[in-house]
DNA sequence: GTGTTTTCACACT
DNA sequence: AGTGTGAAAACAC
């Protein structure tokens, strides 16, 4: 069984997607219409939601008023995916709150220099937030890019206190 | 600043 | 098996 839950964020909103104790994905919008439309596409089958889903809720919910929240314990559901991937994943998982990391600093702790390729993997991380992505930043100090778009990861930067405000 | 090269995994054909 | 494309970096002007 299949188990879907979407909220409010703050200023973003968010969905998650589990399956046997395990989060499957996790989705962000920058507007509601777009996360309506997403829940459209796949609503049949999908039960209302879990036990695990309402604990992600509230930590999420917590995490986005500045408590420091760690999701480093939530089952992720990474298999049918590649050992690149997973081992970026993993590696960005171990980033700690409050810190920022470089794409080449994930890729020589990865041990190689397909920086892009790394880029690349989180570019597909399905678990926004819980692998904490947003704390890959450009080695020049630019914030490079987010799948869910670059305000949401300004937001989440907000919220860990990297950024003032702005922008 | 801009332009070019290096670098790698992945999705295409 | 070959080609193009990145959420990058380094180096050259």
């Amino acid at each position: 069984m299949r188990y879907a839950l979407a909220m409010k964020l703050d200023t973003f909103w968010a969905a998650g997607e589990a399956e046997r104790e395990k989060v499957v994905k996790i989705s962000l919008f920058c507007r509601k219409s777009n996360l309506y439309a997403y829940l459209k596409t796949r609503r049949d089958g999908i039960a209302k939601s879990s036990a695990l889903l309402e604990c992600l809720k509230k930590d999420l919910l917590n995490y986005v008023q500045g408590k420091k929240i760690s999701f480093i314990n939530y089952p992720l559901k990474m298999d049918n995916c590649s050992s690149f991937f997973i081992r970026i994943w993993t590696l960005t998982q171990e980033i700690p709150y409050g810190e920022l990391r470089s794409y080449k600093w994930l890729s020589e702790r990865a041990g190689t220099k397909g920086y892009r390729a790394v880029g690349a993997a989180l570019a597909r991380n399905p678990f926004p937030i819980l692998v904490p992505c947003h704390r890959v930043i450009k080695k020049n100090g630019n914030l490079g890019g987010y799948s869910a778009g670059l305000k949401i990861k300004k937001k989440l930067l907000q919220v860990e206190g990297y950024l003032k405000k702005r922008e």
